[in-house]
DNA sequence: GCCAGACTATTAACATGTTAAGTAATATTG
DNA sequence: CAATATTACTTAACATGTTAATAGTCTGGC
């Protein structure tokens, strides 16, 4: 009885979805940050590339789409439209043809700029209603639960 | 300075983000239920919806989009797929013709009860890995921190 | 009974999630 | 050094996320 073959456990009830837990909580959070994405003309994951960006400099492709938590086939098609409105620029990396370096243009870093301050408010909300040390914890409770299920014991 | 006018803030580090925390705890756990889903040909909100309509019974549409944490435009779509497979019916409401009232169809149970074995195995496995209270109390803050933000002080 | 307004579900349009296939450049092997 | 495998990114195809607009249906005031 190793790998699902247990036709006698019952079912878990649906609440006690992990997932769905984890997914209530997020849009309970971002209905929080969406009306100024949406003032600002930026989805969500263009802001997260915009964000990695802003604090990381150039960064290749893949690596930016693992700051993101995003698959590369999106990060592709986001890069397509950033780089159009001129919020990003692109480059092949120097040494290695395969590899391109992505950086944020001036106007992405304005655009950022100007958005921050109205997302750094929700999140002093955020820490008012839920509590500034919860939120800390939940920061760490989620990280390792992260780093435990990234090495699967077997 | 009350609304996001204050330029004087830091710009939080982008590993602080709230919504990438979660998400990226999602995207580890989901990692686990994938290949599963993937083998019984069905998506994760396909599966949702059927995990809903198990426990519920027959359900309306706008019930069910709150249930499993979907928009009703993409809870449409996914209804028109699942009743073409045959893994649901929908049926007017008697009583007020505007509502629809979705429910499991057998070959729709059959699925979920073969699937749910494998589905329990990777909850036995997360919680060896992360900790069976550590994950009961994560549940307990997730529910808090979304009751915490559901209604604003303001 | 009729009609303006509210409600429920769907459709439309564009952006992203997900998996598979394709393309070009680099690394590896014989 | 040439054939092959590997790597990094992109494209393709289908499903969903998100917002706005549409099409029936119901409710209340007249």
């Amino acid at each position: 009885m190793s790998d699902g073959n247990d036709a006698g456990a019952p079912m878990r009830d649906f609440s006690r979805s992990l997932p769905m837990a984890l997914l209530r909580a997020r849009e309970a959070v971002m209905d929080r940050f969406r009306p100024s994405l949406r003032d600002f003309g930026v989805t969500e994951q263009q802001w997260r590339v915009l964000r990695a960006l802003y604090d990381r400099g150039e960064v290749e492709t893949g690596t930016l789409a693992r700051l993101c938590c995003l698959l590369t086939p999106s990060l592709s098609r986001i890069l397509k439209h950033l780089e159009a409105t001129g919020l990003v620029a692109r480059r092949p990396a120097p040494s290695d043809q395969r590899r391109t370096l992505v950086a944020i243009a001036p106007a992405g870093r304005a655009l950022l700029e100007r958005r921050a301050p109205y997302s750094e408010a929700q999140y002093r909300a955020i820490e008012e209603a839920f509590g500034k040390e919860r939120t800390a914890a939940l920061y760490e409770t989620l990280e390792e639960l992260h780093n435990a299920l990234q090495n699967p014991k077997s």
